[in-house]
DNA sequence: TGTATTAGCCTGTATATACAACTAATGTAA
DNA sequence: TTACATTAGTTGTATATACAGGCTAATACA
């Protein structure tokens, strides 16, 4: 592949971060020490250092002086910012959160959708349809295919309790997403669902996310305009700390 | 403020955020070599590399082995990542771009726009309204405030050569912003600037930018439901890197 | 037993040093 | 003039060392 070796310190990092992508590191859980990986691989202790603080400063880890390094958890605030939870997004505002499932099942992808899946049409694909609710007003209409090899027990899950979003998280955290806004005159049927009046407008959102450069969900995320809008801060890079508690 | 005292290698990327803000160091020009920093602060040589290094990470810098470092050209890609010029996009699309100026004036702000503004009313503010062109079919109505004393020259500038988004960068890097997106019905007025049909929807960019903790210019960006969508892409950091040309 | 101290491990920072790779400018020989 | 070698300055990486400060658990002591 590459004739030029990567620097010790980049090495490093990616043994590490293949381990948290290949589930040997799960979130929460504790990665060697400095000390630890200079007698483990013969650097430095500086080198392991530099490794170590550019994973905090990416996201990938945790890191509190006295304590340890640690896998983020994705689960809570994915390094794939802003992309969060419904069902977080509306509790952190105060609000009572509730969902209605329209459908849960296992289909054979049409054409189109196994296109743009970027599967073959014999591959199984979960489908998931619910409406999210804030104080028993409907806020999102989610409309969700999962690949069956990534989350082989999607469909036994009970989304009223943990959403589709939170739920693949947990799998794996979620390395690439694509995000695509656009403003739409809603079908009739998802207008009913999301209790809106006629001609009004809907945010569109569709996503798709991929674990390790493969395509694992494909989804389309509808919301009234005039309930919902979509904010984004844009600054110097902040990293979060570890609480002293 | 802290009686803690901030570690060199922050206090060194401070010293230069700031003579980056305050136009002391401008775009494309040269910063201080990693030896010419020892001998000016009298730190090692590793913490200067610190400093600029991670100055580097974060975008505010290029640097090259054998050549120097340098500040970014905001201009042309801010760290801001995906709030770019509404015309390097369509022209990136391989589009023609035109606008169409509606309004350039100074004006006193309205109770509302002040405190939407952060200012008294006493202060004055600069408003502009323009329509911006792909191939000429509209595709954005910008209707935006800037504060007088950022740019007491944006009365004079001709929008139709430099976006008044650029013309903003170019002034100083923009380094902080927010960005709400929403789904609106549009008023008459802005519709048939935007050649729409009746009850289409627009997609409403609102967007406040600040700069050293400032806030500068607040707009909103209107855009045809059916003619623009928004893209973000979201995963690993990517550094950029200077070409070997 | 209960409390205070200590030892040990962790990260965070700072320095000194070294070598490699790259670039531009300069000097030198054909 | 041209081609090549040298040199100085730059960033990039790697190591060894040191000390500070946070935290935990074992230990010593009253």
């Amino acid at each position: 592949m590459q004739d030029k070796q990567l620097p010790r310190y980049q090495q490093l990092k990616e043994l590490i971060i293949n381990k948290i992508s290949n589930g040997d590191l799960k979130p929460l859980e504790r990665v060697p020490s400095e000390n630890q990986l200079v007698k483990m691989t013969g650097v430095s202790r500086m080198t392991a250092n530099r490794a170590l603080r550019e994973l905090n400063n990416e996201g990938y880890l945790d890191r509190k002086a006295g304590i340890g390094s640690f896998v983020s958890d994705f689960k809570v605030n994915s390094h794939l910012f802003e992309i969060k939870s419904i069902a977080d997004e509306i509790i952190s505002r105060g609000s009572a959160y509730s969902s209605e499932i329209l459908e849960q099942s296992l289909i054979q992808p049409s054409n189109d959708l196994s296109r743009k899946m970027q599967i073959n049409t014999t591959s199984q694909i979960f489908h998931i349809q619910m409406v999210h609710f804030e104080d028993s007003i409907p806020i999102q209409f989610e409309d969700r295919y999962v690949k069956r090899d990534f989350a082989p027990d999607f469909i036994n899950q009970d989304f009223s309790e943990i959403t589709p979003s939170a739920y693949l998280s947990s799998i794996s955290p979620l390395n690439e997403a694509e995000q695509v806004v656009s403003a739409i005159t809603p079908s009739l049927s998802i207008s009913e669902l999301l209790q809106m009046k006629k001609d009004k407008p809907c945010l569109l959102i569709t996503r798709k996310t991929w674990v390790r450069k493969v395509l694992v969900t494909y989804g389309k995320f509808y919301h009234p305009g005039d309930r919902y809008e979509l904010l984004g801060n844009y600054g110097p890079i902040m990293r979060k700390k570890l609480s002293n508690k």
